[in-house]
DNA sequence: CCCCATTGTTGTCATTGACAACTTGTCGGG
DNA sequence: CCCGACAAGTTGTCAATGACAACAATGGGG
């Protein structure tokens, strides 16, 4: 009963959201290194042991945060979508690319880290389940394309991965580039896949 | 003069060599958390301080072997664009698409760090340079083709990026799945890129 | 109303990265 | 040839960290 009666109460409240959201505005502004499971306690105002509670391991952290960065991110496309509404497959396609990039401009760390945590095959089937369900995303539209007539037949997966994969290699290329430049670029490189290289 | 006489000599010969050729190692093998300048310093037989004199810090480290990355993939493309001569500008893209695939996958840790030193603005010069050597290993056959007729003229920069984004991104997007599976789609995602999404 | 699962706390340990101060080996100019 | 300067390695130390164990407060359901 000396003068230390915390303000706080005993119980947080909800911590593990808090622990997240710190995470990663610390990973944001300072970068992955500087990531430290006692720090964010400090930061949430807990004692150093707490994260414990709700996360096993800084791994586990690590992975909630690049799952929430996969749902956020498949969240924005699909809005991303909704927005243009049915205007055609190339406007759909430059929304998602828009949108793609815009988030990897953004948030370039996170984006490192959902990757990364994807390769390991010690991460969650939690991840791979998000990762698919981004690529879904990227999917529908290419498949509502073609039986529109809009784009090529064929296997759609292929074109999905093919527009998926320039998206998410344009978005890591360029992630440090000006921003107007990134846009013109990005133009380029939906024309280009859209018209293909071969000459006509 | 006790039998602790340590056989092998004061200075090492290369320690920094062997630095960065056991971090590889273990960088493949154990993961980027498990890298430890200590325990690298163990595997080289030296104190736990020595590789302080050959990097300033542990990310010094982690650039060296980055740029020691950049350097041996662009090496391998010149390497298979050498191989396949002057039999067009398909052939040749397929070959560095291969061989671009295939570093992905035998060295996907290395790659997360190239590319996630690549957007620390800390990180040096160099590696932005070693970089630039790798796209431009992409842009010359693009050049090359158009000059010869075999792909669609303009500006080679954004269709340079259009490939160099897809074969990027389609390594991190496929980096787990079975070899096989990654040949067959990558031969598809070349020839969607040829051939472009629009109808014909 | 009290039990006990959940959430937090304090304490501790080995490991780590960084740095300082010192030693050893090497090499080139006088 | 030797001697001094510089490069490369060494020991010692420190604060920070992640992990874990043992303990304490909180509060909801039997």
């Amino acid at each position: 009963m000396l003068g230390g009666m915390a303000d706080r109460p005993y119980h947080h409240g909800d911590l593990r959201a808090a622990l997240i959201a710190n995470a990663e505005r610390a990973l944001a502004e300072r970068g992955p290194s500087a990531l430290s499971l006692r720090e964010l306690a400090r930061e949430a105002g807990v004692s150093h042991a707490a994260p414990g509670r709700h996360f096993k391991d800084k791994q586990a952290l690590l992975d909630a945060l690049a799952l929430t960065g996969f749902d956020r991110l498949t969240g924005r496309l699909e809005d991303a979508l909704a927005a243009v509404g049915e205007d055609g497959v190339r406007t759909r396609v430059l929304a998602l690319a828009r949108t793609y990039v815009g988030f990897a401009i953004d948030n370039a760390a996170l984006l490192d880290l959902m990757y990364a945590r994807k390769h390991d095959p010690r991460s969650s089937a939690q991840l791979s389940a998000a990762m698919e369900r981004l690529l879904d995303t990227v999917v529908r539209p290419i498949v509502d394309g073609q039986s529109d007539g809009e784009i090529a037949g064929g296997d759609p997966w292929p074109v999905a991965m093919t527009v998926s994969a320039a998206l998410h290699g344009f978005a890591t290329l360029k992630a440090a580039a000006p921003p107007e430049k990134v846009e013109e670029s990005l133009a380029e490189v939906v024309r280009v896949l859209f018209e293909g290289l071969a000459p006509r």
